[in-house]
DNA sequence: CCAGCTCGTAACAAATATGTAATAAAGCCG
DNA sequence: CGGCTTTATTACATATTTGTTACGAGCTGG
């Protein structure tokens, strides 16, 4: 696992204890106490990801949210809200402001860990650096690359997401909704038979390893990874 | 798990967290904010489940249940309520006005799911993507896969879900109106004739492995899925 | 600001599925 | 055995779904 993560508490304690979690986890981490100090920091370099405490001095976690989800430029960063409150109504308002995910205080790193590693292989596998293999053909997202017995195959992002989602949900059936909403994200237009095209350029991109075989296609309800 | 789900909720944050939830866990959905809204819905196209919020402006929840139940065309609609209000009362009440199933607010994503895949279970197998299998004859909804004996059966989508609702409704005989209904969905107009011409279909699909005996024909009623 | 990618869409081609009608076969009843 | 009804089978035109290609817009990194 690696990615940067953008850490907005004001607790110093907590930031901390935070910040410590997410190095044994294996992230690069950026602090931010403030709203302010958070949208600074974004406006220079994006984070992989931003954990928000709910409360904040200022414009809460829940507005920030919703600037980041309101800008293109941060609207596909993966946010987890921290609360303190274990209302439900709050933690439904959280998920509404547009957050992935809500961890509630308190909380063991374990937990936090594991929340983290769930929303960004939902949100942006290419984040997670499992190494996912099937019969020689080996995807890293740690480095980006796809390789089919050991020779490198090339392919564009979105083939590579693809490709990775498909390998990490085999054997099964997604039709195309579920498609766009897995690989391509949840608030996003796109017809569906752009992924028709996309799954053309990705069986063209394993087509001289032979693997352009696994990828097929069920008629009548979607596409399918698996071994022929 | 595939399936549409119909959600009748007016608060937009709760209408919008249940339509993640539902979509993770593989359902289509389809949102109303009000009672009209559904019942236009409704109209349109029916669910294979309706989620209904008690509380509604206008005519409530339990009001538009007890409509869909009053209608044979709506009837069978699994319907699961959900409710604020743990009062044991309206809980029965509840229940009582037709509802298959209800669910207390606050309530986890998980349990949503759950209670879903429960429901449809019991009302709606053909719904479910758990592997049924008869004999050695087996159908994967998940995968959209069919094997006899281990050997892998082709055959087009509508012979697939003909199969599976055969295969989830065993030795019990379906009249040609009941098969259209289940199989194909209401607002199809097709003739009663076609479905021997899908029997073929499914039949010769169904010859190689031998299962084909096991589709009979129920002279005068329709058609029945026994071993022979 | 340019060059090179990548992306989404449209348009057309190909493949496959679907419904219907016509004809044959089978079952039922006297 | 007939006639009658119901089902099976076949062929075919139509619809639908998917594959493929090309192209312009948008980004990104220099």
């Amino acid at each position: 696992m690696s990615g940067t993560i953008l850490v907005v508490e004001d607790e110093p304690a907590i930031q901390e204890l935070i910040v410590m979690t997410l190095k044994r986890g294996g992230h690069e981490t950026i602090r931010a106490g403030s709203v302010e100090e958070a949208s600074k920091l974004i406006d220079h370099a994006l984070p992989d990801l931003a954990l928000i405490d709910w409360m904040l001095p200022g414009a809460s976690g829940v507005e920030l949210t919703r600037r980041l989800r309101g800008n293109p430029r941060t609207q596909s960063i993966p946010i987890i809200m921290l609360t303190a409150r274990s209302d439900e109504d709050d933690k439904l308002l959280g998920l509404d402001s547009g957050a992935d995910d809500y961890i509630t205080k308190p909380f063991s790193p374990k937990e936090l860990n594991a929340r983290i590693k769930a929303v960004l292989r939902r949100r942006a596998p290419e984040i997670t650096d499992d190494i996912v293999e099937t019969n020689g053909l080996v995807v890293d997202p740690a480095t980006h690359r796809v390789s089919g017995n050991g020779v490198t195959i090339e392919m564009g992002p979105t083939e590579f997401r693809l490709l990775h989602f498909f390998m990490t949900h085999r054997e099964r059936v997604h039709s195309r909704t579920q498609l766009l909403d897995q690989v391509w994200g949840d608030h996003v237009f796109v017809e569906d038979r752009t992924i028709d095209v996309h799954i053309r350029r990705l069986r063209q991109a394993l087509e001289p390893s032979g693997y352009d075989t696994y990828v097929q296609t069920v008629r009548g309800a979607g596409y399918r990874f698996s071994k022929p």
